[in-house]
DNA sequence: CCACTATACATAGCCGGGCTATGTATATGA
DNA sequence: TCATATACATAGCCCGGCTATGTATAGTGG
């Protein structure tokens, strides 16, 4: 049953991103995702440099240098530099940034939760175990593809 | 465990939000996520008035305006008179948007079908289960909220 | 029929995020 | 030392998102 594995992969896409504008407009937030984003891969990461940040977050290095830029300018990271590597430094996220990124969540996960609330225990367990398979495999491509972060035309595959 | 079921929501977003990227990504579709969107609730809703095909979309009325004069450049929707109303126009697909939209999803399926291949019954059921319950919230918060696309910030009375 | 308000959409203008192309400074290796 | 590679910054473009506002048509009271 290989094309229904195909439609329910294009559902999933499409679910995703109703319920991705949905939660934004949940919180009211006029933080952009890229924000949240960004902070985030910061957040788990740790430190690291400007580069990195780019590809983990899978935008082009001017776009990170522009995002990074605006958060520095709010306080939510810093830069310091990088002893072996005058080119490059350490982007780091604040406590402030961590602050805003942990609050942020709540927010979210606050204004969706009436939606959710009426959910049993075996919907529950269905969606944890679905967030752990599509982690599980965004983490896989990351690893596939790690030097493509959407430049790439690469083509020759068959 | 209610809080787990915030951390759970959380998550869900977080993770929401990679597979999105790594999605449009996996295509190598230089064509924006809102022209799938747009595209999408038009084919789902057929042939609408630009006022609805906003509040369908969660978008703006000057968004959805910008959003069909370039759909409608491409040859992807076109626009008819309404009899009834004048200062109205209904927005339909083409069925070039159609046959855009199918090859979308078919091309997004399978980039993503490799990373998803090995999931055993078990692990599709779940992600059906959770298309199924998000569609379902989706749904919900759409109807809760039907007038409110972004702009209301509820002042304004006279 | 006329004026007035309400509605549906268009236009203008701003901002941020995304990209490519290119510049600049530092590392690195022959 | 010099050439090349690397890490990032800058410039410049486009698109999608918004608010504010304009314009044309609907609807309605007189």
């Amino acid at each position: 049953m290989p094309s229904s594995l195909l439609s329910l992969l294009g559902d999933l896409v499409s679910v995703n991103q109703r319920l991705t504008r949905l939660a934004a407009r949940a919180t009211g937030s006029s933080e952009s995702p890229a924000v949240w984003r960004t902070l985030s891969v910061l957040n788990s990461g740790g430190p690291m440099r400007l580069g990195e940040l780019a590809e983990l977050s899978r935008v082009a290095q001017p776009t990170a240098t522009k995002l990074v830029s605006n958060l520095t300018e709010r306080g939510w990271v810093n830069r310091l530099a990088d002893p072996d590597d005058a080119r490059a430094s350490q982007i780091a996220v604040t406590t402030a940034g961590a602050a805003a990124l942990i609050a942020w969540r709540d927010e979210l996960a606050g204004a969706m939760l009436p939606l959710f609330a009426d959910l049993d225990t075996d919907d529950v367990a269905v969606l944890r175990r679905a967030v752990e398979i599509i982690g599980q495999r965004a983490d896989a491509a990351a690893d596939l593809a790690p030097g493509a972060p959407v430049t790439a035309p690469p083509e020759g595959q068959s």
